[in-house]
DNA sequence: TATTTCTTGACAAAACTAGTCAAGAATTAT
DNA sequence: ATAATTCTTGACTAGTTTTGTCAAGAAATA
């Protein structure tokens, strides 16, 4: 599991070409100076936002850069999945067999699949348009416990 | 924020020595042979467990590790900040002042900090004795959405 | 005293991150 | 048409991090 620039960039980019919507259009130039951000790296970025859809880019002048989706369409799991790669806490390296040696199971690779399962779940909640909103804070929640099943009741 | 061997290593080996706990010691080359880990490479995770309380070492013939504390006293989160540094997914380099540059706000900023939140929420429920006993699978839950609140009740 | 085992710190190859550079293709304005 | 603008693509690179290795030493025990 990693969670580079890349990715933040990718989503901070998302945010500006949303903010701009009514502008129609945002330069990659225009991006990068108000993030501070190298164009040209953010030309890696776009360019693989745009081949998987998030995007569409105009060219020539007074082209750029707008949202190929609603904004609530563009979910963080997908979006930083596709840049930084599948979210896999990797844990042993086989993969049915023990590698403990010991119990007939691995029991290590259950802490980073449900881990990596957390972390896609908490994301694939998060779409570009509760970021616009400012609708993130708060939203994490405790892992279930084994006794929570019994007195917790959803009407 | 990053999870690369050497959280996993460190995992798999307290997980080791847990297992071995009536055995009282075990060496770090038993671990590294049963694990196919270079031993030289756990020594420097090893020697960092037990400089931060985790794990205790003996020196001399029949020497080894034990833990240092109860299975259910050794807190994945902790371990994991140990070993892998703080859990920070940073957002923006601008601390409080908004780096979109638009709002007044660092929208972005958000989405990493919660995120970080959940994940640390996550490892902070889970014990090395939960991983002893397997009960780890089926823990993970999605995030709160704000109409939650309103239709749960927890009894 | 010899052997075993942990301890510490320096060193290094390989992989990855973050970024640059350059040549080119598409579009629009003149 | 031509020039200017903007995206497109891919090769290249410096720096950092990961994943180790190696060697000299310290502590404990038989």
């Amino acid at each position: 599991m990693k969670l580079t620039t890349k990715g933040r960039y990718a989503v901070l980019a998302l945010t500006e070409i949303a903010l701009s919507e009514d502008k129609n259009l945002i330069k990659i130039s225009e991006i990068a100076k108000s993030q501070n951000i190298s164009s040209t790296y953010l030309e890696q970025i776009l360019s693989n936002l745009k081949r998987n859809g998030f995007v569409k880019a105009v060219r020539g002048p007074n082209g750029g850069y707008k949202l190929a989706l609603k904004a609530e369409e563009i979910i963080m799991s997908d979006v930083i999945e596709l840049i930084e790669g599948k979210i896999e806490t990797k844990g042993c390296s086989q993969k049915h067999i023990s590698c403990t040696g010991i119990s007939g199971k691995c029991l290590n690779h259950d802490l980073w699949d449900e881990l990596g399962k957390q972390i896609n779940l908490f994301l694939s909640h998060i779409s570009l348009k509760d970021i616009l909103e400012g609708n993130i804070l708060g939203r994490s929640r405790a892992p279930i416990l084994p006794q929570d099943c019994d007195n917790m009741t959803i009407n």
